[in-house]
DNA sequence: CCATGGTAACTTACCCAGAAGTCACTTACT
DNA sequence: AGTAAGTGACTTCTGGGTAAGTTACCATGG
């Protein structure tokens, strides 16, 4: 017979590769809902199905969980954008598949944008540092594409580039919370849409930018 | 002489009215600045020079102050969007007329945006209701511009009309935060540079909007 | 084929700082 | 004297973080 105690504690046999890749998982997804401040590791914990000191175990701190989340989110998400920019398109097209390549990512994990986005994550050097050095390769890019358009335009003033991707920035954002609030819609959809919206702000293009399949 | 007791108690001779309004300008301060969850009311009063209880005396709780601040920012942005809408202004000078607007009526107080935006606000039934009362009213304004756009275009999707709001606000979203980031920049730069920057993606305007003192 | 011990995966039960919220009280103005 | 403005000192509770122990798995030696 079973002894009186009925404790549950012992491996349940699942590694720790494995099981850190799960609560990164979970935690972002709760990181995405409520915010780093909001966030509890009991409820992480609870929704993980394990305890909270495996947790920190595994992490250290809350600080530490979160720092691993966004060092998933930031690579995946630097790595989109540098290589979508390798593929030297201009303009609308380069607007266009970079969103393609962008709901293709995070289709598996959407709660990446928004951890990377959090804008009550913790003010600490380390955090800081960290979501910089992700930020700043991905502005990099961005503005690069955005001198090109205004110098089109006959404009090279530094600081209007930089309000300028700040809002090309946060018109991905729009796009990509539009499409977590709205699950019925697919990445080809999303894809669709974009090109539809786009066309009728620049007006329609000359040639179908390669989206999809074509580039995964 | 004094007594031992070096009691602070007793009115400093502000009036109810006049220390709400203070302590509600301060509250926002903090709430843009740290989040809902990453604001204490101690840290409040601390910055507004009084003690925690009259918080709780004037505003019940928490979220009762928050609640607050959600009001003074609501009522002045929906007031901005709807006046602005009432001019029948269309396509790029309605942007750019709007944005203005908004600089103007943020510059006493630029929490206020953020305020609204919070993502970490209460999820409680009221919080949640009065904070869509606000965004259904400014959507709707929002909506209705950017179908009439698409039109244009010969698009009457409605769910791209959805989309391309939430793209739109997160642009004013977007140029706000810049501003609140780049406090040497006066309302007029930004609204110069506003128009630089829709002419660059628009192209250049047939006649200048009516912005500045002309409408304030 | 079984005992035995080492280790990795896990948990229960706790500590403690800090923040929400309350009570009884004090002071100043009219 | 009455009332509005205001506070010190509490209670309570949540949430980050920890100490110490429990259970399962897996290697070895008999």
């Amino acid at each position: 017979m079973g002894k009186a105690t009925t404790s549950r504690a012992g491996t349940k046999g699942v590694a720790r590769p494995e099981r850190e890749r799960q609560i990164v998982d979970i935690a972002g997804r709760v990181f995405a809902e409520h915010g780093y401040a909001g966030t509890s590791l009991t409820a992480v914990a609870e929704q993980a199905g394990i305890s909270k000191p495996l947790i920190y175990n595994y992490f250290g701190s809350k600080e530490g969980l979160f720092s691993a989340c966004l060092t998933c989110a930031g690579e995946v998400l630097v790595e989109v954008i540098e290589r979508t920019a390798r593929l030297g398109l201009v303009g609308q097209q380069r607007v266009i598949v970079t969103l393609d390549q962008f709901y293709a990512a995070l289709e598996p994990r959407p709660w990446m944008w928004r951890v990377f986005r959090d804008p009550t994550m913790p003010a600490t050097p380390e955090i800081t540092a960290q979501h910089d050095q992700y930020a700043r390769r991905m502005h990099a890019v961005g503005v690069e594409g955005v001198r090109e358009l205004l110098h089109l335009a006959g404009n090279d003033d530094p600081l209007d580039a930089s309000a300028m991707t700040a809002a090309w920035v946060n018109v991905f954002d729009a796009l990509v919370n539009w499409w977590i609030d709205h699950p019925g819609e697919s990445r080809a959809d999303m894809t669709a849409r974009t090109i539809r919206l786009s066309g009728a702000v620049f007006g329609p293009m000359e040639s179908a930018p390669p989206t999809g399949a074509a580039l995964d």
